[in-house]
DNA sequence: ACTAGATATATACGCACATATGTATATTAT
DNA sequence: ATAATATACATATGTGCGTATATATCTAGT
């Protein structure tokens, strides 16, 4: 095990940068339509109705809670996304997306398919299925891990 | 294609989400010895004389020249690595290990590999490499979509 | 009704990464 | 020899992420 693996090629590693040119693509590609690669989860998240609140944001796009936080207000501040106190809840704002905004997700949802597509290609599909399988099941056990440790 | 995915369950949002993981469980592990993640790739290469400056460091991690400065300006601060100016090029510093770091890369090493064979628990050793190699062409792809449209 | 604990959000701080840009030193071509 | 270019590094700025902690509001139990 410990000869099979070198710090770069191990599975942690190349996780890491294949993050990071997915990140480097997806935000070059999502630019010009005035989104970042963390905005997709939230857009999706308020289109659909599965979220509304900051917390609801966090749990979906799987980000701690001041990370979202940061991440709303620079939407706020750019005119992304509006957010109303909570007539029921004093501590809690709802979150709703600008007209604009909601427009362009089809847009921005279609950029980052194609990027998938691109940075897959030559895989087959199932190689392709394979590569979720495998991370999902990656996710799992980190998952796992953390809330043993933790 | 479309039907195939969602935008939480596109191959790059799950290995942007299984690099979080990843990181978030070696550097809990790696923080007892003293070291972050990020530090490995620049550890083993001062340590096997692969690189002794900041731009080779940067080249053999696959970061840019800016975080790799502020890394090891940190490091430097944290006295795991030192710098002295080359005597050949005066716009260049060598980097050398202090010996304490030098002393404790082995553990750091088994640390990051256990967390490596923790993450892959239930694997097959078949799974293992496939994972590995559908990773390393992911990469590949990217690169390329990064040289060709940069 | 009141207090104890839970919850929603905000804020402070630090690390890792990116791009853009500046500065000093080397290298090259004329 | 010198002017133009390339290189090594530093710095500024912005995003994304994390932990730790504070504040305000809500909820439950008495």
């Amino acid at each position: 095990m410990s000869e099979k693996w070198d710090v770069l090629s191990t599975p942690g590693h190349l996780v890491s940068i294949a993050a990071r040119g997915f990140a480097r693509l997806s935000e070059a590609r999502l630019r010009p339509l005035g989104f970042g690669v963390g905005h997709l989860p939230v857009l999706v998240a308020l289109r659909d109705g599965r979220a509304h609140t900051q917390r609801d944001l966090a749990l979906f796009a799987r980000v701690e809670q001041p990370p979202m936080a940061q991440m709303l207000a620079r939407m706020e501040r750019d005119g992304l996304i509006r957010r109303t106190p909570d007539p029921d809840d004093g501590r809690s704002s709802r979150i709703a997306l600008t007209e604009t905004t909601l427009s362009r997700i089809p847009e921005a949802v279609a950029a980052l398919y194609q990027g998938n597509r691109d940075a897959l290609d030559g895989f087959t599909d199932t190689e392709a299925a394979q590569l979720v399988v495998l991370l999902a099941r990656l996710i799992t056990n980190l998952d796992q891990i953390t809330s043993v440790e933790k």
